[in-house]
DNA sequence: TGTAACTCCCCTCCG
DNA sequence: GGGAGTTACA
């Protein structure tokens, strides 16, 4: 062993358990870790310990749950062994045994392998793929995109009924819902639809014959949807010589959140393990709140049955937030009835109990929230140290609204992101299809902004240009098109014979080829067009960091970075966040507002309908609130409008709080005037409604 | 026949 | 803001 030279003293930088963990946890081991419990520098700290004791990065392997986790983490790791000085620092970017150029820029701190279980599939698919046949220069689908191609899909596979949208046929996001479920569950298509569509069951031939066209389909188009990146991964594990070449490869396999991983991940990192056995995973199942994605609870549960000899460690000290905030969160998680018992406990002082706020509506949610945050920000609270969190994205509206009005910056995370929205797509679209001729999403996109071409002369040209071999050849491409069609044609070709002209001088070059013909669409497409043109000029700056075009469109499919709503770029001046809870997972804030805590946004009536749904949305509910470390708000609107008679009443959650453990009331008395939903059904019974409107409860700001 | 323009209505969560 | 459905025009 290495004589102790370096300058990290683990003993006394973590807690008993925490010290536990990150020197003892060798071998197949489980932490199950409570919020707020040091998780996170508790995997930074294994990392460094590894490191240290001589493990080289690249063997070590750290699945988060999103980018922006593993970049946080290793860049703690890069600062820890920092610290260690020369002797045991890491080399970086060392990864050739099984990686080459095209991972150049990854996830990385210390030289150790991270992201997310896409991100890390991506970057091995590149490499490795061709062993399941699979060309390196696939294209990523996300959901949008794989919607589109089911439309068509649909209407081509589902007989003259489904071509005129017949009546009864469903929305291609249910058939994507399915597919997807059954990916990531690993069922049959059958079984995915008695979970996720029963209603729909005498439909099941044709979401068959969908979901076989649409395996098909991606084939031919070389692209790959999120959910067939992992069933790649694991694939790509079935050949024998891949598989043995990975799992001699990594030593050691961290993996977080594991609460949230589902079937195809678990099987994953169990074959990844299986030579060394290293693996450690962390979780809380408290914090659960993925089903929808097929997330799997038993992978933590039978964790230590799939590994007889596997160590349990527990972490319940909670280190982020008052005792009033954590009575709360302990309280309202004690309600569900599917989990391990467990109680946060934390040494720290009592600050004050979080308080309850009622608004008449949305916009006077706003207003108050609004308000409420100047005033903490005239006692010296920082405005990055504030959230507001929200069940559902569009829940942000109307205090985006009264944020700008009031000139306070904030910054939005969920919902439609950076690399989503429509403009930022069409300019991406032009990159997708230089690198991949055959990317058929990218054609249908493309063609669209042009004049006089819809869905039928762009599939008759993309028909046509599957003979293509090459951009080169382009211009000998023969399609008889209409008059209309010809103007936007020969437009087309102009502007991607530019772009492809670009193709050296890497991706930045080719967007800005395609600006000037992306300029004229916009101005009669978009009022706000020059907002949008300043976007794709911010994309063509972010892509000019990029050498290839490959890795710029793989980071920018995985979502891996993305600017922010709202004029602030990440980073810039210190912005309130805006956030869904989802969004928020992992993260922490000295003051939190939980909005929208009514009936119908939170428990949100259709997930209380599926089977655990209610139980999982008290779980999101316990995630927003341990989201605080010293003030915490729950609000709720008594309407959805101003202007309309529908009532809402505060979510049933609120009602589980013990009186006295926070400030304000509910408005409402005794049982009058809550509605339940059913949580079966997703029916909604009102047994009276309290339509007097008034407030009960002003907020004040002289307690704070 | 195919495209463009117009209207209505909705909206859970994500890599 | 955007997707689906409808209608008017080339």
């Amino acid at each position: 062993m290495s004589v102790s030279t370096h300058m990290i003293d683990f003993k006394k930088e973590l807690n008993q358990a925490q010290y536990e963990v990150v020197t003892k946890a060798d071998g197949p081991s489980l932490v199950l870790a409570g919020a707020g419990s040091g998780k996170t520098r508790t995997l930074v700290y294994r990392v460094a310990y590894l490191l240290e004791q001589g493990v080289a990065p690249e063997r070590i392997l750290l699945l988060t749950f999103t980018n922006k986790a593993a970049h946080e983490m290793l860049s703690r790791v890069g600062e820890l062994v920092g610290k260690m000085g020369k002797k045991t620092k890491p080399r970086t970017l060392n990864r050739e045994e099984v990686q080459g150029e095209a991972g150049a820029h990854s996830a990385t701190g210390a030289g150790v392998w991270g992201g997310t279980f896409h991100h890390v599939a991506n970057r091995l698919l590149r490499k490795l793929g061709s062993a399941i046949g699979l060309k390196s220069n696939f294209t990523i689908l996300d959901r949008e995109d794989s919607k589109d191609m089911l439309k068509r899909i649909i209407k081509e596979v589902g007989g003259p009924e489904a071509a005129k949208g017949g009546r009864r046929m469903p929305q291609p996001g249910i058939f994507l819902e399915v597919i997807g479920y059954a990916a990531n569950a690993q069922l049959k298509i059958d079984e995915a639809m008695e979970l996720k569509y029963p209603e729909g069951m005498q439909l099941f031939p044709l979401f068959e014959k969908v979901a076989a066209r649409y395996a098909e389909k991606k084939q031919m188009t070389h692209s790959l949807d999120f959910d067939d990146l992992l069933t790649a991964w694991l694939r790509l594990l079935k050949v024998p010589r891949v598989r043995e070449k990975l799992q001699g490869f990594w030593e050691y396999i961290l993996v977080d959140e594991y609460q949230d991983t589902n079937v195809v991940q678990d099987e994953i990192v169990r074959t990844l393990a299986a030579k060394h056995k290293n693996l450690l995973v962390v979780g809380d199942d408290a914090q659960s709140i993925y089903s929808f994605r097929a997330a799997n609870i038993e992978n933590i549960l039978q964790f230590p049955k799939q590994f007889p000899n596997a160590k349990v460690f527990k972490l319940e000290e909670n280190y982020r937030s008052s005792p009033e905030i954590l009575s709360v969160a302990n309280e309202v998680i004690a309600h569900n009835e599917a989990q391990f018992k467990k109680t946060l406990f934390t040494g720290q002082e009592p600050f004050i109990k979080p308080e309850l706020m009622v608004a008449q509506d949305p916009a006077e949610e706003a207003e108050q929230v609004a308000e409420r945050i100047m005033a903490l920000e005239d006692e010296g609270v920082l405005l990055d140290r504030i959230a507001v969190l929200f069940r559902a994205a569009h829940q942000s509206q109307a205090l985006e609204l009264e944020l700008n009005k009031r000139n306070i910056p904030y910054e939005m995370r969920g919902g439609l992101r950076f690399f989503e929205r429509a403009h930022i797509k069409d300019a991406l679209a032009y990159t997708r299809l230089i690198a991949n001729l055959n990317d058929e999403s990218a054609w249908y996109r493309v063609l669209a902004t042009y004049e006089g071409i819809g869905d039928v002369t762009a599939q008759k040209i993309i028909m046509a240009a599957g003979e293509l071999a090459d951009w080169i050849q382009l211009p000998e491409l023969s399609v008889s098109l209409s008059q209309a069609a010809s103007k936007g044609w020969s437009d087309f070709v102009t502007t991607i014979g530019a772009a492809h002209g670009q193709l050296k001088a890497g991706p930045g070059a080719i967007i800005r080829a395609i600006m000037p013909y992306y300029r004229r669409y916009a101005e009669l497409q978009y009022q706000d067009f020059k907002d949008r043109m300043d976007d794709i000029e911010q994309l063509a700056l972010f892509a000019d960091r990029y050498e290839t075009l490959e890795e710029f469109i793989a980071d920018t499919s995985l979502q891996e970075a993305y600017a922010v709503r709202g004029g602030h770029e990440e980073g810039h001046e210190p912005s309130v966040v805006l956030s869904t809870i989802h969004q928020a997972k992992g993260l922490e804030w000295n003051t939190v507002f939980i909005i929208s805590l009514t009936n119908s946004s939170l428990p949100h009536p259709r997930a209380a309908a599926e089977e655990g749904g209610l139980e999982e949305e008290r779980r999101l509910f316990y995630v927003a609130i341990t989201r605080a470390q010293r003030r915490l708000y729950l609000v709720y609107p008594l309407s959805s409008s101003r202007f309309t008679m529908s009532l809402h009443q505060p979510s049933q959650f609120l009602r589980e709080i013990a009186n006295g453990l926070i400030t304000g009331k509910l408005d409402t008395d005794g049982d009058e005037g809550y509605i339940d939903v059913d949580p079966v059904t997703g029916d909604i019974t009102s047994n009276g409604v309290d339509d007097d409107g008034e407030r009960s409860f002003l907020p004040s700001i002289d307690d704070l």
